[in-house]
DNA sequence: CTGTTAGCGCGTTCAG
DNA sequence: CTGAACGCGCTAACAG
């Protein structure tokens, strides 16, 4: 491997011209940037990035905190890609730290040891320890997600409440007046697991200040139970025309007790999946109308936001939400005047 | 941030000692040894991760070269997720490359820069210009999939043999004898798309070694294609009794076809999916019966393998393929003896 | 068992 | 516009 020393002596000039070449931190006249690009190309010269770490004190890494997280649909491998991509263009690097919840200490320790500048935590909760941590270590880092307390925490997030008035906004206007609303587990809940929370909040919310009647209900990720909590929602009340889900697989059981109750979709009863992975529309049939995470972008921003940080030269970035994106299907239709109650068809 | 000689001062001995005792590489007095992590608690002491990387050569990094991958399911998310626990239980950590297929130098450039150790490749293809260009560097690498010569390269890869007997056994078992197979688009098996090619040869090797008829077909990944190729295999060959998919989702596609057909699942036809990912089976009703990637074993098989390269006192580990595991559903039963164009039913 | 010290390859003052 | 030289924090001989 060729280091600086042999480039400097092969193009006739000092180390440090040479690194001011390559860094671009000092005018070098344009012969001697010839020479020594020539040089370094007929060495295959390629700098040492831990002996650049080193000198500069900065690793031109971001580590990612990769929670364990079993779900169908990959928008959480979108965002890994776009997040990696989007550092790879800003010079940096991704690592994959596989840390838990409950490892902050861990997280924080390996941050100490200066193998990355800056941390991006995922899955972020409402109360959230690494969070706390972080800033207690004055470590860098941006959040996907929030903390109940986000004024001046550097956070990028879906924008729930726009998704959700989308989806009310767009059933409402198809004459939908009771709607359900089909969430995460109870357990995630009270967890304070971000999505679940803001989401529901914002239904109830949303649906009150319109005069429409809400029927939340949190429900295991699962077909089999998204089923039981569909059969239930349509015997307590039968004016339900609309389902809004926020459980992928739930969804899958409310497709399935609807097709049993013999309920065509839409022109008996709508579904509309938010915050959905793309591409999980098509696997329904009809294809399920979807809004889903917009994860390439969460991933860019997410990189965006914490290297505002990291180099003070660049803007700062607000705190950013994104709304859902709306991928048509064809599960959505007007409303019926009649309850689906009265409509068994065989 | 406290330093190697702060701490030998501290605890009063050399700083190679504080070294040594870090790396167990040379016997320490307990006295000693006590005295000095004393001195490193009480300075909050983290060995600096460049400097270590630096001095000894070796960054204890290993980069995963990421490609670019839409699919649903997230079979590539538990891979990584394992192999970015694998690395971090053996001391090392993962990074992320984002690198399309064809960005096999600006790779190995990469790689030149010591950031990392080696290299994990992903989604291998039969002909691959980027293993080339590894062994060509010398960069010690493994790669998940398989080159068309394999003989002597690093690998861990998916046992589509062993999958596709297990596969035909268990149908076979049941009475079926004109079995389809439902393969990835034509295009990906001429690109030399491995787990294309492997299972596709496979099958119908051992349908012919077991007398029995295969009808192989390949089919874009999308239901809408699913079904129109479903609906050609029932038409040109109607005592087709089962159905094996190693394509996500055709397999929707399919099932919608024999459910408009008003073939019953599995009373009139089996259905069974290869080569999925966790969790998929569910997402259809009746539940379909499948053959998952081991992503997660996968995973830490291929850290060991690209271990065992750096470190030559780790045992090598050979070749390795892992065959797909059952995961029983409810769409497989005994094969019906009546052609099923006969079966219409409303 | 422990200490001394020369690098690892590069960034960055400071002097010219 | 260019060079010389020190230091980043640690590893690993070599010397005891």
């Amino acid at each position: 491997m060729a280091t600086i020393a042999d480039v400097a002596r092969k193009a006739g000039v000092s180390v440090s011209t040479v690194s001011y070449a390559l860094s671009g931190t000092r005018p070098i006249s344009d012969e001697t940037r010839q020479r020594i690009q020539v040089a370094m190309r007929e060495l295959g010269y390629h700098p040492n990035a831990m002996a650049r770490s080193l000198a500069s004190r900065r690793s031109n890494v971001i580590a990612l905190i990769y929670p364990e997280v079993a779900t169908v649909g990959n928008t959480g491998g979108e965002f890994v890609q776009a997040a990696a991509q989007r550092a790879r263009e800003s010079g940096y690097q991704l690592v994959l730290w596989p840390f838990r919840d409950s490892e902050g200490k861990e997280m924080r320790n390996l941050a100490r040891q200066g193998m990355a500048d800056g941390v991006l935590v995922m899955e972020v909760c409402l109360d959230d320890d690494r969070i706390d941590i972080l800033e207690a270590a004055k470590i860098p880092y941006a959040m996907i997600g929030r903390t109940r307390d986000v004024s001046a925490r550097p956070s990028v997030d879906i924008d729930f409440e726009a998704t959700v008035i989308g989806a009310i906004d767009h059933l409402a206007g198809l004459g939908h007046r009771h709607i359900a609303f089909i969430n995460h587990s109870q357990e995630r809940i009270d967890a304070g697991y971000g999505p679940a929370v803001r989401a529901a909040a914002a239904f109830d919310e949303q649906m009150a200040k319109r005069g429409l009647t809400a029927l939340s209900r949190a429900c295991e990720d699962s077909p089999v139970v998204g089923r039981k909590v569909t059969a239930d929602l349509l015997t307590s009340d039968p004016r339900v025309t609309a389902f809004v889900t926020m459980n992928e697989l739930a969804t899958f059981g409310v497709y399935a007790e609807l097709q049993a109750r013999r309920l065509a979709i839409p022109d008996d009863v709508s579904v509309l999946g938010i915050v959905t992975s793309p591409g999980v529309g098509t696997l329904s049939y009809p294809v399920l109308s979807t809004m889903h995470s917009p994860g390439g972008e969460l991933g860019r921003l997410a990189v965006d936001c914490l290297l505002s940080q990291l180099d003070p030269a660049r803007q700062p970035i607000p705190n950013q939400l994104i709304a859902c994106v709306l991928e048509p299907g064809m599960s959505i239709g007007p409303a019926r005047t009649i309850a689906n109650v009265d409509l068994g068809r065989s």
